[in-house]
DNA sequence: CGTAAACTTGAAACCGCTTTGAAAGATGAA
DNA sequence: TTCATCTTTCAAAGCGGTTTCAAGTTTACG
């Protein structure tokens, strides 16, 4: 049924009908009431296409997905991003769209949201340094927030971080309180902001203690499983490994445990690991003591907080640009411990004699 | 700009034009050759939401995802999903529309998706036995395709399933031939369709070998790390503890290796596992030898699948309902091994004494 | 009671595209 | 050349809402 039928049907003009159901001021309660109760009792609803043209609001939002070149791979965060932004969506009457783009069609699926007009704002995903994307949809006007955030880029943005590099240095420190020396990094893409910032922060606390970073113990990649285990298994099979890693998610931290369990390393006690950890719904670190040491910070209150900001700005919110950076605080769990005393792991002799600066410093 | 003011540039009427943009044979190869470049040139693009009011099609799929009572938790499958869907949605000019709601308010955002006439047909995602939804979409005559199927529901529909039986009974089978006669079966949340699959393939296997099944070997529940973690625990410490378990997704058999690893178990030596693997791209269940004996098939390639079916279905494609039933070949990786001759593992002198009706059997 | 002000309601234009039905132009057979 | 046929183009009527502007009703108050 239409609005023209429904109207009719109960005796008034498509015009109130609209207002009616819109929440207009200029329709009175007995009238609203009425209105909305036909509506229930006779099954009318308005068609949101038409809905849509008429108001020139497309009462969507977007989110582009891309597949990264490399793996094909989705970002394993995404799910419970988009868990947080939908749940904001629903409860404010908007839709939200997904476009499924191979890495290279990025901008243009952009574009073409915004010409198409079929979302009114775009959330924008895994920001590298100097994102396009962020000049790209200031060109095309369409309102967009940020997950993330993008170093040099001039001029305020909407955007929802985490403060990576804090938690990064904190975590570092956390490591270094313990004795640990040699501190190994397993981060994300090279390129990505948030790797970057992370990094700052492990070489921040590093120098400030007047180590110098060894680029061996330092790696980038996407973020799965298999990358945890492949990096861990080379860095603790090198002459000098590390006693402590650093991992940027909890995916990668599974095959980072796998191969300290390989190779028959203990985790918290002959290496410790801390993670970042983005309180993923199916990988919850809990329990009395949390199984690792990690910098937690929810992802889906990031979706939500992005939706917040985004629909604001959208629905014309005074000023201007807005931005939270979240504080992810570091909880102690049994991935931790002191350094041991230099114990070489993988050959014993070697690290005897390490074992002096270690003591030293 | 919009097609009056385009059309008026180039010296055509808006007929024309939309037909040269979409199509149609009725306009000349040398018209519409002008008419593609002088969009291409003064950057004209038709506006979607029109063009839906015109033509009363969406052209948008639904999926909605529900945030499970219990954990709040979203199902770690369907990113993967959705990348597979998406992939083919792009390719034929579809847009992906995803409503989060809570559990209990999903039939009621079928239905609004429906009467608002957003989107041309919708995905069904983890269907339960009888199924409700089923009904509701064709009551509501909305095109759909499940991923999955719904026992004891009438007639035909739109699915793609794994045989879920099958691949059950035959990893059942591989671990019954290894020597394995107490095997645990970590399963789906109960009442999930796949999960009852999978627990008949389960039970057909033991059957058929004369072996009762253990209510205290099987369970169910949401699939996250730590439910196999918990799980694992519990069975291995009972008085009669499984030598081998299947476990329904890697996310749990993640747990799983680290109940393992905790009770200094042996995977693949002491205790089998088998597992069924989504193919989910972070998490690669891959190398030379995989790291688990599993049973593969990947969520991706249904996604594609069913956004094929579903497509055709819109596009009014001949006869009528289709599906597709994907096996899911077993792969021997690294986690299985013949039943150690019942040595218990936490209780050695107990075991002696089963050791018998092993080597029996 | 009369009139201004405040409420309610409605007619019609509009959003920007698609599509029907008709006309104009081109082609070809008679 | 004429008329029939085919091809190409167009004017106008939708699609189903929203919103402007005007008109009809009440209410308020002198």
């Amino acid at each position: 049924m239409n609005l023209k039928e429904f109207s009719h049907r109960i005796g008034l003009s498509p015009t109130t009908v609209s207002r009616a159901l819109n929440g207009y001021p200029e329709v009175s309660e007995r009238t609203r009431r009425k209105v909305l109760e036909s509506a229930e009792r006779l099954g009318y609803t308005p068609n949101s296409r038409a809905a849509r043209l008429a108001t020139g609001r497309a009462m969507t939002i977007g989110h582009i997905l891309p597949l990264s070149k490399e793996h094909e791979m989705v970002n394993p965060i995404f799910s419970d991003f988009i868990a947080g932004a939908g749940e904001q969506y629903s409860k404010t009457g908007y839709d939200l769209s997904l476009s499924v783009v191979r890495d290279e069609d990025e901008a243009e699926a952009y574009r073409d949201l915004a010409t198409r007009g079929v979302v009114d704002g775009v959330v924008i995903h895994g920001p590298k340094i100097e994102d396009p994307r962020i000049r790209l949809l200031r060109e095309l006007g369409l309102p967009f927030v940020v997950h993330g955030r993008s170093s040099r880029v001039h001029g305020e943005y909407n955007w929802v971080d985490v403060n990576n590099r804090r938690a990064f240095s904190r975590a570092t420190e956390f490591l270094l309180d313990l004795g640990h020396r040699r501190i190994g990094l397993i981060n994300g893409l090279h390129g990505m902001d948030f790797a970057t910032r992370r990094l700052n922060g492990y070489c921040d606390a590093l120098e400030a203690r007047g180590i110098t970073q060894d680029p061996e113990l330092i790696s980038s990649g996407e973020m799965t499983e298999n990358y945890g285990f492949d990096t861990t298994i080379q860095m603790l099979d090198s002459d000098n490994p590390p006693t402590a890693i650093l991992i940027s998610s909890i995916v990668p931290a599974m095959g980072a445990r796998r191969a300290l369990h390989d190779l028959g390393i203990g985790l918290g006690d002959e290496v410790s690991v801390v993670i970042h950890d983005d309180d993923l719904s199916y990988f919850r670190n809990e329990g009395d003591v949390p199984i690792f040491t990690a910098t937690r910070s929810s992802v889906r209150e990031a979706g939500r907080l992005c939706a917040d900001i985004l629909l604001d700005t959208i629905r014309g919110a005074e000023d201007g640009r807005r931005h939270v950076l979240l504080e992810a605080d570091l909880t102690v769990g049994q991935s931790t411990g002191p350094a041991p005393a230099m114990r070489h792991l993988l050959d014993r002799d070697r690290t005897e004699t390490l074992r002096r600066p270690q003591t030293l410093t």
